[in-house]
DNA sequence: GTCTATAGGCGGATAGAC
DNA sequence: GTCTATCCGCCTATAGAC
């Protein structure tokens, strides 16, 4: 907190350039090989620096974290806005960009409390997003929300299709296509509103 | 190679508890305090003696993922056998201790290809197993095998379990209540085989 | 099979000049 | 705000004694 934050005064975007660097080179070669010598280079700039904008490697990639958040959360936010919200959740989280991200910050979290506390306030609030979107869906479809509790549904497609991605990303893919095609024919099934459902909500 | 391997001639056991001290720095440090100095510290030898029996430390990383194969493949195939398979895969699926461990070598395999190799073979074996079991508990009950193809089911029950640990060791639970007993009671639904189905297969 | 010793490099972090 | 220079520790890996 004593770098400067919004300060865009003297800097020549040095601050973001580091925050982008890292985020690549973690995506690219792990948290492992995100030293301060690294992303200094990545950024275009000398090691020092990277302690003048962050007391310590760990505030660097919490701020990677950070940073990453408001943009995904709008992302979330705009994709569920779309008029069907189940099959935006099944493609917003089929996204193959975030996986590799995603995967070094959950072993992060698993031993450093920062991040750990980070990301599971990040989980929660986009759970409660998306959570909001299926309970719309699913009344419009009619469907009893006691029965299939919209967060369980709403996990459900999202865990999914992330649990796609990461197995993608290490190159299994033996049955992919038989459970793509299952839960997007799920999907479809559920996939307009149902009349009678339609009218109840009017 | 050049390693003795089931030389169990004047070993004391240092490569077995080498590869075990590996594993619990693996789960609770993560893979980059996994050195060869922590590692053979943790066993009890000194630090070269990791170079007599691996050739790096990428090599020890691997030897863990090995060890552990064999371990884990018996576990699921016992479970498998009982009674209800669907709800074995939920149980064994739902086990927290492996989590962490596999968590950090998904962040290893996204960036060491021996690593992703090897994980990518495990997987496969895993999923064939599992799929075979729930083909035997699905034609049981009398479910059509081309609406709800055996693989797709079988990664459905696996990655919702694993995706629940995953997230309950970063400590996020929201949701997870109602989505346990959403699944739970699918099982449940499905539990007993269907009398006509059962004579279907006689 | 296990050790001591060491080479040579990269790491986080700080001090202080400009 | 950015740099140079530096401290000091830990890292992988090897050589060679026992």
């Amino acid at each position: 907190m004593a770098a400067p934050r919004k300060a865009r005064s003297a800097d020549n975007g040095a601050r973001l350039r580091l925050i982008a660097a890292t985020a690549t080179i973690m995506r690219d070669e792990g948290y492992a090989a995100a030293t301060s010598r690294r992303v200094a280079a990545e950024a275009g700039v000398k090691q020092a620096l990277v302690y003048y904008y962050f007391p310590s490697m760990d505030d660097l990639f919490l701020e990677v974290l950070r940073a990453g958040t408001e943009v995904s959360l709008n992302r979330i936010r705009d994709a569920l806005a779309a008029d069907d919200p189940l099959t935006a959740l099944w493609t917003l989280n089929s996204d193959l960009r975030m996986t590799a991200l995603n995967t070094e910050f959950m072993a992060l979290a698993n031993h450093r409390k920062a991040i750990r506390a980070e990301l599971k306030s990040i989980a929660e609030r986009v759970r409660d997003i998306e959570t909001a979107a299926v309970t719309v869906a699913l009344r419009a479809r009619g469907i009893d929300l006691q029965a299939a509790p919209p967060v369980a549904v709403s996990m459900l497609i999202a865990q999914t299709a992330r649990s796609l991605c990461n197995e993608e990303a290490v190159g299994v893919t033996l049955g992919h296509d038989e459970l793509r095609e299952f839960v997007e024919h799920q999907l479809r099934t559920l996939g307009a509103p149902s009349p009678e459902a339609a009218h109840s909500v009017d």
